[in-house]
RNA sequence: CGGGAUGUAGCGCAGCCCGGUUAGCGCGCCUGCCUUGGGCGCAGGAGGUCGCGAGUUCGAAUCUCGCCAUCCCGACCA
């Protein structure tokens, strides 16, 4: 391909919108050019790139049996109101304004409706049925360049099996493949534990690349090699244990107490002893939520006891409910509230909490005598340096970009769309699924993250839009010119990818800067300087490191280079 | 959706506070010459509804109000 024909616009300058590394250079190696918030074109190199990764999921993807399919982003509403998921994406998911139509998020519905219709037998089962299509969300806020936006790119994919074991065959399959993938394209990833969210089902994990632009947090386990996302992530932090014989309770006047730090220092007393109270509102029933201290309520925990509608009571529902304002709730004399607690005050006694009026807080409460607890649960979030649960090593706590997303769903969505069969005894049972995603652009974004230094991109052998970057230093000589001509076509040839700079009317210095931009592994640079002396010069872009090659044998330099 | 910032040529920015020539600079672009191992040099040139709309004023890029867009923080995120 030569650089003089192709599309590659090239910046020199930072475009100012522009914060994080892989979405500058891909605006400034003209892979991509932003048409609206979270909406990008993909240029020639882009898409290039784009393929390759396509490609290597395809291989993985039909190496574990996957059948490719290509369904329509356009749903019928209908088919979303049979799973109640119009209500549980709300406005993440776009509604076509003159049709009852919407721009499909995701697929297991349309997944769902095809088994439904032809799968009859446990004869028909197993399944894997993917496709790398495009996805619309309405994010409220895409960031990051291409790691969030409105729509992108996604291989999804869905196991339909006939028992529990084959749903575990073929997650592990795609745990597997998965893999495979990122490790193919040269990415440093980790797995962890995952919530299974909005999505339901039994198990879910996540492929992760560690990123200070990530929006997820993960707490991982240098020991033992826990890893999990902190909406599920647990650590061993020691119980508000029971502290000596539990005294009278008794009313103390706290006037403008409102926060726990507040309530510590006006009281002198170690954070351990407070019961923070807070209240949810699950559908119409109210729930208090005790945790220690200031230890911090995980929302993803909690929705899956209270379910995901559960939300924080509104100030005037909590005066209604408890007589007081937020700052002076606590666990006794309420009525109609269901009372669960974090685990840690489990067994704890002689604890401090608000007393349901307005600056008064009562002390020496123990949980057993004084009121009822109906469930303790892990409802805290895992914090950096806590001790691990298996190894007892303190936790590190990350920021990651999540990849892909693994889901046993089970009898989820076939249940709510009646999809079943026929077993061996002629009995009706729902399909048991699974559904696994890929954030395609993610996988570029990532490997830049990874992979670049202050001159540009430094792609690798597994995922590079090109295998050498041939460099025509002078396009006026006639001699190097003939010689660059020819690797170009023999190259070519050999389908190597080449990216052959024959540009003429521009000086040698912009085309390397071009060349370490762009980023492919290999440069091949033919001047007057080397070809004098029957060689060219061989310039690793990782290291910097450069060779010089006799002309003719560069060619069989590349090849050997792409096949170790 | 809450908070903050920004919007002037394709890109990066100055001018705005304190209203007043023909709205400027760098990069890029076009023409010609020159140069050819790290974003060359010289000369000439094209390119602007100053985000949009109203208002104040003799006069608005500049002041006021409304709207829109983009980015950042937060909430949200199968």
């Amino acid at each position: 391909m030569k650089l003089s024909k192709i599309f590659i616009p090239t910046l020199k300058e930072v475009p100012s919108d522009a914060l994080i590394p892989s979405h500058q250079l891909m605006l400034r190696a003209g892979m991509i050019r932003p048409l609206g918030a979270g909406i990008y074109s993909f240029l020639p190199l882009g898409y290039r790139l784009m393929k390759k990764v396509m490609e290597i999921i395809r291989d993985e993807m039909d190496g574990i049996g996957g059948q490719e399919f290509h369904l329509p982003a356009l749903n019928p509403v209908e088919l979303w109101e049979e799973t109640d998921r119009v209500k549980a994406f709300g406005d993440t998911m776009f509604h076509i304004k003159n049709r009852a139509l919407v721009l499909a998020p995701t697929h297991e519905e349309v997944i769902c409706s095809i088994a439904k219709n032809h799968i009859r037998s446990y004869r028909d089962l197993p399944q894997i049925w993917y496709q790398i299509q495009t996805k619309f969300r309405n994010e409220a806020r895409p960031r990051s360049g291409v790691i969030r936006g409105r729509q992108f790119l996604m291989k999804d994919s869905y196991s339909l099996d006939a028992t529990w074991p084959g749903l575990d065959a073929s997650y592990d399959a795609h745990a597997q493949a998965y893999k495979n993938i990122f490790t193919r394209v040269g990415l440093k990833f980790f797995i962890v534990g995952a919530s299974s969210g909005a999505m339901g089902g039994s198990a879910s994990q996540e492929f992760m690349v560690e990123s200070e632009a990530g929006e997820d947090t993960c707490a991982i386990c240098d020991g033992c090699g826990y890893a999990a996302n902190i909406e599920v992530a647990a650590s061993a932090v020691p119980g508000a244990l029971k502290n000596g014989e539990s005294a009278a309770v008794e009313e103390i006047h706290t006037p403008g107490v409102k926060t726990i730090d507040e309530l510590r220092e006006f009281l002198k007393v170690d954070e351990s002893v407070l019961a923070k109270s807070l209240v949810y509102m699950a559908g119409q029933r109210p729930v208090m939520i005790l945790m220690v201290g200031n230890d911090q309520l995980n929302e993803s925990k909690l929705q899956v006891v209270l379910g995901a509608d559960a939300r924080p009571a509104h100030p005037d529902e909590l005066k209604a409910l408890t007589g007081a304002d937020g700052g002076s709730i606590g666990p006794i004399g309420l009525d109609g509230f269901r009372i669960i607690a974090d685990k840690r005050l489990e067994g704890a006694n002689n604890l401090i909490s608000g007393a349901n009026k307005n600056d008064y807080h009562l002390r020496n409460i123990d949980l057993k005598r004084d009121t009822k607890i109906d469930a303790y649960y892990d409802l805290r979030t895992a914090l950096a340096g806590e001790p691990c649960t298996t190894c007892s090593k303190p936790l590190r706590v990350i920021r990651a970009i999540e990849l892909g997303h693994i889901f046993k769903l089970g009898t989820k969505y076939a249940d709510a769309m009646k999809a079943s069969f026929l077993d061996e005894h002629g009995k009706e049972k729902p399909i048991i699924m699974g559904s696994y995603g890929i954030g395609v652009e993610r996988v570029i974004a990532c490997h830049i993250e990874q992979s670049h230094d202050k001159n540009g991109i430094v792609w690798t052998k597994g995922l590079t839009p090109f295998h050498v970057h041939l460099v025509l230093v002078n396009a006026n000589n006639a001699k190097i010119t003939a010689v660059a001509n020819d690797l170009n076509e023999k190259f070519e040839a050999l389908l190597l990818g080449v990216l052959y700079d024959d540009r003429g009317d521009v000086s040698p210095g912009f085309k390397f800067k071009d060349a370490d931009l762009l980023g492919m592994p290999l440069q091949v640079i033919v001047g007057e300087k080397h070809v004098a002396n029957g060689n060219v010069e061989v310039k690793h872009r990782a290291t910097g490191e450069r060779e010089i090659i006799e002309i003719g044998k560069v060619v069989q330099y590349v090849e050997k280079y792409y096949e170790s």
